[in-house]
DNA sequence: ATTAATCGGTATCATATGCTACAGAAATCA
DNA sequence: TGATTTCTGTAGCATATGATACCGATTAAT
């Protein structure tokens, strides 16, 4: 199991772990639903074999695959715990697939023995969710800069904050870079060339580096 | 104690909790540092009394001032509890005030009682942190749609979805809304106005219709 | 080594959105 | 009631960004 929710547990804790939650094992055929936008979510789900999709659907029928889940991954923890309990998308089997359904209930209310796995478990829900925000709190500020400039900037400062290192090795390519902006490639392109121009930075392949921090600063929304 | 964190606690079992977790309480005066970003966090934070002020802090010795919190509401509960423990942001007294520490160890190893009052806080935070990742994600996804119009769509769609009602009720001004989605207010109204002129909703102060549930939904971005 | 595929920079043009200003409507307050 | 303030829609203009296309550079595949 190399789900993050086994973190540190040994193999035979993560079967004791299984002993103490127990959960439900099922079994999907390729194409059926497993879970509803809008269903209560008393408990998430780990996929033990088989493709998942992750989609939004509409009203008109319609419906979008949002992403693919397989081995090991997991969905609908963070739905669970939350007031609203109810699945955010929808859950659909793309092949023949199982998924262990653990409920919420047992793990929130610690079995009688407060054993170690159990305990451990929990804090590796927490930590899984709170990475979760605190990368998406990452994208949303840099998102929710106006100009691209300033996107370009919040995210560029983000690395040097986390790293200290003026010269950046970027994550991934262009036009990833340009995706997880929320911009067009060529027009990110484009204002690194003019930031270059600027003497603000530098860059070429995945690699940025950042000249002159003070006046690159200046380039961040003021926040109204 | 009107922190989420001691939601379903009686007066008297917070105070059982203050025992088992034994926070350090400290004092700080007007203008003095709390936390710097960056800080190893393993704790989070909860206000006694005084204000606070979240900010952002760049190298080149400015600072922008994100928020404020005031008598029972908690800075880096998220921090404390991920991967990377340190500060997002820097936390600064902006008026004199008392702030209660809480180790965020000894809440997620359970004290050797198993209390129920520690279980019950426990199950707080984690959904404390969901709640916030929750409402993160909504956000996220109405903002990261490129088109203003898709926004706004995808804002109404995320309402509808949740009351299954299309008169909306809006939950802020226009300006607000504008702010919310990342947009100037003109540019919000003039949207309104073509897709009312098109059939598409009507709406009137903060009451918004759905006119068109099959239309609307086309005006969602296509996801790459 | 040749080919094919991907990646990245640039140019042109169209347009969606921001900005500013103004005025009527609605709400708040005296 | 009248007086202020806030909220909202509209208009004109400026501009940042998107879309498309093209080409060279790099990388991967044969």
């Amino acid at each position: 199991m190399k789900n993050p929710l086994f973190t540190d547990l040994a193999e035979e804790e993560i079967e004791s772990a299984r002993q103490c939650l127990s959960p439900s094992r099922r079994h999907y055929s390729s194409g059926e639903l497993i879970a509803l936008r809008g269903d209560p979510a008393d408990g998430f789900g780990i996929i033990i074999s088989g493709v998942v999709e992750i989609c939004k659907d509409f009203y008109s029928g319609n419906h979008v695959v949002v992403m693919f889940l397989s081995e090991g991954d997991s969905f609908a923890e963070g739905a669970a715990v939350s007031s609203n309990a109810v699945y955010p998308v929808t859950v659909v089997a793309k092949t023949d697939c199982e998924v262990d359904f653990y409920y919420i209930q047992p793990i929130l209310s610690m079995c009688s023995s407060a054993c170690n796995v159990h305990k451990k478990i929990m804090t590796n829900l927490l930590r899984l969710i709170s990475d979760r925000l605190w990368a998406l709190q990452r994208r949303l500020d840099v998102i929710s800069q106006k100009t691209l400039r300033g996107k370009i900037t919040s995210f560029l400062l983000d690395m040097f904050a986390i790293s200290h290192r003026k010269k950046l090795k970027l994550p991934f390519f262009k036009h990833e870079w340009a995706s997880y902006l929320g911009v067009s490639r060529p027009s990110l392109s484009r204002e690194l060339s003019w930031m270059r121009d600027e003497g603000l930075i530098d860059f070429s392949g995945r690699e940025v580096e950042i000249l002159d921090l003070t006046q690159l600063e200046k380039c961040l929304d003021p926040l109204e």
